[in-house]
DNA sequence: ATGGCTCCATACTGGAGA
């Protein structure tokens, strides 16, 4: 089962990209960031062509979310994070899958810090927060997968030092996403590369993804069950490579099946049959 | 150093992204 995340930058512009990726490397799920693009116009002809069912939660220019699958039908759980009636903006989608669930978010980006788009940014973290710890008592698997924009640490940034006052990598958001994982949810490229330096974003200019100056905040968390299945994590760095591709690469896990819960089984006693001996 | 690049709207420019 591979799950994956991935900020599209624009799912208009990014169509054949899409399509592509989804073609080379048949995401189970893929959750999808940015589409910016109103719900009517989301792509669904094309997208279901390519064996995908999927929910979306769009906006105009800015934001929006969708959650494909090409096994079980997403079913919709709820498509506004909890706590600010007055949020307006489409950044968070949740859906059941077969036996798990999947969570698709777009966290504020922040900048510019201080100022009221990063105290958006902090109220939405506070806000997610809040809303994992119900995920985090979920009995089955749940991935909360999307674009954070928070660097979590010094290795996740080609310059930390440049990005010291940045929305992206300032200690309060550092700190957020610290506590978050602190409720016992498993950063899953992290868990299985601890060491390594991995990015998920380039920016468009100075050559950056070239010269591999990159960030990683495309992130895919795990609760403990989910943990418990994680094979393997990665970054499909050649999409990023493509022409006219996204500034994001999408990130993925791959997990084994989910265990379902052992019904009680009657006990059949296989009894031998008895022993006849040939005669004549 | 506030540049550089690319999306969207209904546009020939500006906001947003990170």
């Amino acid at each position: 089962m591979r799950i994956a995340t991935y900020n599209i930058n624009g799912i208009t512009a990014r169509l054949e990209n899409l399509l592509e990726w989804l073609g080379e490397t048949k995401p189970d799920i893929a959750c999808l960031q940015e589409l910016k693009t109103t719900d009517d116009r989301f792509p669904a002809d094309a997208i279901g062509k390519a064996g995908y069912q999927a929910i979306w939660h769009g906006q105009k220019s800015w934001n929006g979310v969708a959650i494909l699958s090409r096994g079980s039908a997403p079913k919709e759980r709820r498509r506004v994070l909890p706590g600010d009636p007055k949020d307006s903006h489409s950044r968070y989608i949740e859906a059941e899958i077969g036996d798990f669930i999947v969570a698709c978010l777009y966290l504020p980006n922040g900048n510019p810090a201080p100022g009221p788009k990063f105290d958006y940014k902090l109220m939405w973290f506070a806000r997610l927060i809040m809303h994992a710890e119900q995920l985090l008592a979920e009995q089955r698997p749940v991935v909360i997968a999307g674009d954070y924009n928070v660097m979590p640490t010094d290795l996740d940034v080609y310059k930390p030092e440049r990005w010291i006052d940045d929305a992206l990598f300032r200690p309060e958001v550092r700190e957020a996403y610290r506590r978050l994982l602190a409720q016992g949810w498993t950063d899953a490229i992290r868990k299985l590369h601890p060491k390594e330096r991995i990015y998920t974003f380039w920016k468009y200019w100075r050559n950056s993804f070239q010269r591999d100056a990159g960030l990683r905040i495309d992130h895919l968390l795990l609760n403990a069950p989910a943990a418990k299945l994680l094979k393997s994590a990665g970054v499909d760095r050649a999409t990023r490579a493509k022409p006219h591709t996204s500034d994001h690469a999408p990130a993925w896990i791959e997990l084994g099946a989910a265990k379902r819960r052992m019904e009680p089984v009657a006990t059949i006693k296989k009894t031998k049959p008895p022993r006849t001996r040939a005669k004549g």
